[in-house]
DNA sequence: GATGGTTGCTAAAGCGCTTTAGTCATGGAA
DNA sequence: TTCCATGACTAAAGCGCTTTAGCAACCATC
């Protein structure tokens, strides 16, 4: 048999079309009799909302846009990114809302995809990260009310709701860890300057090393790549005096680092300390494994989904992540001096 | 201004609506000049079709699933999914297409998502992977007509369109390169024993081992999680004699059996040569680095976009993804005895 | 000069749903 | 008794597009 429409529905039922709509919807106009028997012949006929005419009607899409205007190259070797995909997506379909992948240009074609999707009633709501000092896309989301959930904190920019991360406390947290230790000298391989995480990586940094009296506490930005990550490590291992601890700013720039470092013959963690602000399985597995910064971004992507939910329905605010937990491990030790 | 709609530029161009349709959509009925007039109109308004009203009318959706019945957390860990994922979406993009991303919970739901997605016209097709014997998926997708690219080969299962991977052809090379080396107890740490490619991968080692006279070739199937691959490990270095190669169905489970190997005091690859059968970032940055069946994953994702845009206007047939190239790097070396 | 076939266009139906305006009982208050 | 609210429901418009049927004008044909 075809589809069943749910004209199909209120004729079976005896009702009219509307009356149906009211029904599945949950809304008033129908008595709870009718109602519960209007549901029960639609379970009966197998029914399903055909979600092109939901949203050519204007109503929900059941479906959350997220865009990227990273390079599409560089997002399949994040496991960060393909952890939090897959959290958000396993969180959204708890209710049944689908999750559209998009990766663009630049943030310019993100921005005018918003408002497309704004204008076909596409997507219920966005979600949005990696953001930027004056960023763009927050005013075009807030002048079009598309729903939408800043992952990594809108901070004092914006009124939409987000998911809060902390890289503050988080930066302090591995600096008062490797201070404790004995390192003066700690150096921070920093991701693309434009991000806001990453400015406030660095300012954390700053901060706590003028407070803790750490003379040689620098931040260089880098592109996020490996081989970015490699080549600043070279740089920083050739100054004398050498750093005694480098923080990076993804596992990946970690591990690369770390390949650095032995290549040129030096011992981790006795000569060099190497702490990376993610974790995953990579820094989990290599020799020495690496001291991180673990958060479950899984989970995150769960909380996000969550998150965007209720934004959808109108709520807002922000929520904070769990701190994310410094794990120790072989990477890391007392400094040689 | 509101978005316009087709009937906006109708006006504006003084046509019907009918007209502005075949304009648009480059079909026949309406002469060249009044369709260039009609273009010119719509490009002028800032017109973009709207996709639910389409869809909603039968016509295309500019839309590609992709389910997957894997648990969500394995995917985000599993470099191979992202970078295909990645691959896809670039490769879909470039003609405007998006990418739906759905993960559920068995083989059953994703059947059923098939079903749904067909009759409410929600994609224009669906991308296939992980196919197993007797996948009760191909059935659904002939019967359906909905179109379907298949990731790894229908086989001589379907007259599906595939991109097909040749697992034989890759697992021969390895054992012919350990084989020259000079192993002899050559063991496999598969995946799960379902998918099918995983049957051709221990089919071909089977083969390759009688006709090369290996003895001690054995095959053996886990979940492809680290863990599975690193008990697997402890057990095959248990046995007397030792396998003095292995070869592992995925770079995250090579990597964690790297980690039993040094654990029990081996020494790679004086003791044990390791050859993983995907390659990726952690393959090349761990210590020994990992030899590696390499393809470019990427390009994988994009070589599938391109056949499911054809497959979507109606083309059928397989096409060949490139031979992955073995890259030999430190973890493979003449076996001890 | 009637016939038939194109060509270029319009009118209108229809896709499945939401939503607004309206109808008709029913019940309580005046 | 009359009047107005309220509750339960129906009818119908409309979302933006595709597509079919139809129509008029034009050309070539016998």
């Amino acid at each position: 048999m075809a589809r069943p429409t749910i004209g199909d529905i209120a004729a079976r039922a005896g009702v009219s079309i509307g009356a149906v709509s009211f029904a599945l919807n949950g809304r008033a106009g129908v008595s709870e009799a009718t109602r519960a028997r209007i549901l029960r012949v639609a379970e009966q006929m197998g029914w399903h909302p055909h979600s092109a005419a939901r949203a050519l009607s204007g109503a929900k899409t059941d479906m959350i846009g997220l865009v990227s205007a990273r390079p599409a190259r560089t997002l399949g070797v994040e496991p960060f990114f393909a952890q939090l995909v897959s959290g958000l997506q396993a969180g959204l379909s708890v209710q049944g809302v689908g999750l559209q992948l998009l990766i663009v240009e630049d943030i310019e074609a993100e921005v005018e995809t918003y408002r497309k999707w704004r204008s076909a009633n596409h997507v219920d709501g966005v979600v949005l990260f990696d953001l930027r000092a004056d960023d763009p896309r927050i005013a075009e989301l807030e002048r079009s009310k598309l729903p939408a959930v800043v992952l990594g904190g809108a901070g004092p920019l914006a009124s939409l709701p987000n998911v809060w991360v902390d890289d503050r406390a988080a930066m302090l947290r591995i600096v008062e860890y490797l201070a404790a230790l004995g390192h003066h000298r700690i150096a921070h391989v920093a991701g693309l300057p434009e991000f806001w995480h990453t400015q406030r990586r660095i300012a954390a940094l700053r901060d706590s090393a003028s407070e803790l009296d750490l003379v040689g506490a620098t931040s260089t930005t880098t592109d996020f790549s490996d081989e970015q990550g490699a080549e600043v490590t070279r740089r920083l291992l050739a100054r004398r005096p050498r750093p005694t601890a480098i923080v990076y700013d993804s596992d990946v720039m970690a591990v690369a680092g770390l390949g650095v470092a032995i290549e040129m013959g030096l011992s981790v963690p006795q000569d060099l300390s190497i702490v990376a602000f993610d974790d995953s399985v990579l820094a989990r597995m290599m020799h020495p494994s690496l001291t991180a910064l673990s958060r479950d971004t899984f989970a995150l992507g769960e909380l996000v989904a969550e998150t965007m939910l209720s934004a959808v329905d109108g709520a807002t605010g922000g929520v904070q992540a769990p701190m994310p937990e410094l794990v120790v491990r072989e990477s890391t030790g007392l400094p040689r001096d």
